[in-house]
DNA sequence: TAGAAAAATTGACTTAGGTCAAAAAATTAG
DNA sequence: CTAATTTTTTGACCTAAGTCAATTTTTCTA
């Protein structure tokens, strides 16, 4: 989820100061090697996990196939939704494309934190309405936009990072095979 | 959102009764004509609509071309959800495909009551969650499916429903060109 | 640093689905 | 009930992007 974690952090400023303490504390900074998955197909998503530094991705694999359908830069938010919000084993895969940095925060332990402190519920919905309303615009492009208009977009919004990622997975979070994609990328 | 309003009637019982009851005071039941706008693109999505009877859609226009997002069934939740939630201005229209028969549900009322019964925040997040989760699938499957495998999901889903939509619609929800969708129907 | 493995490019060909145009069928209105 | 309009179907053709195969380039590893 992109750039989510700088509105979290607005919110958590606006919490009392005792209940970010508390969050606080449930934070724990973690290093992934490159190629280690954060989270693997049928296991449940137990953490919310903040990306400091590096790049990930989130996929899953349908037909054989690896289908990737979202890409981690500095500050998103790293998390297999379905699996998260239900505790339930997901089909998802969390990959680091390079080192990692992250900071994570349990389920359960945000869970408890909450029953004292109910107000952190909004965080729960800013995430929640924050993906969504990011899965929509993603939804219209897939509908609306050709192969190269995405890749093109996907220059345009990480011009830094994305020179640091495989063709492949550039082309299969894209929805394109890597020969078009290469292609595209001949021709400007 | 399919089928979510069961989910929130299951929430909703397990909150105490005098939060249902002042719940249920801001429902406001509505009928609507075959044609009919419950949103226009530009004004602010100001309640939630649960389809009582009939059928409906979410769309935008893009390049002067519909983009039907969804259908709505009974007992479906209508509403635009970045509007909503934010209540800003948005770019989608809702529209009756048949004589409609609503629930509204105002947001600003529902905030306020909100601030007297926190617990109420959770029938947010769970619409939310519903909403991504379908959201995520729907993703999905217009990158695995081509158009006949859309189209028999749609069928198999609602299977009663479905005739009494126009093909152009159908399409429209379905990505798909009219004369591709009636070539998909005539071959079974 | 050479050789192997992986990733990216290029070419030739195929295909799902789009577009445009016209005809047929269904719906609506006078 | 008929004429007009809208919707659906059908045909011919086109195009974006996929597939398969062969090179070339880059990256790893011993």
């Amino acid at each position: 989820m992109t750039l989510l974690s700088q509105k979290i952090v607005d919110i958590v400023q606006g919490l009392d100061i005792d209940i970010q303490r508390s969050l606080e504390k449930l934070l724990v900074k973690k290093q992934v090697k490159k190629g280690e998955y954060l989270l693997r197909e049928g296991s449940i998503c137990r953490h919310c996990m903040i990306i400091e530094e590096g790049i990930a991705r989130k996929f899953l694999i349908m037909n054989n196939k690896e289908i990737t359908t979202e890409l981690y830069f500095k500050d998103d938010v790293a998390v297999s939704f379905d699996s998260f919000c239900n505790q339930i084993p997901g089909n998802e895969w969390i990959q680091a494309l390079t080192e990692l940095t992250i900071t994570l925060l349990n389920f359960h332990e945000f869970q408890e934190l909450k029953t004292t402190h109910p107000e952190l519920i909004k965080l729960d919905l800013v995430i929640a309405e924050h993906y969504t309303i990011w899965l929509e615009k993603r939804l219209i492009d897939f509908r609306t936009l050709d192969a190269s208009e995405r890749y093109l977009n996907l220059l345009k919004q990480n011009p830094h990072y994305i020179q640091h990622i495989q063709l492949n997975i550039i082309a299969s979070y894209l929805g394109v095979a890597v020969e078009t994609l290469s292609r595209i990328r001949s021709n400007i």
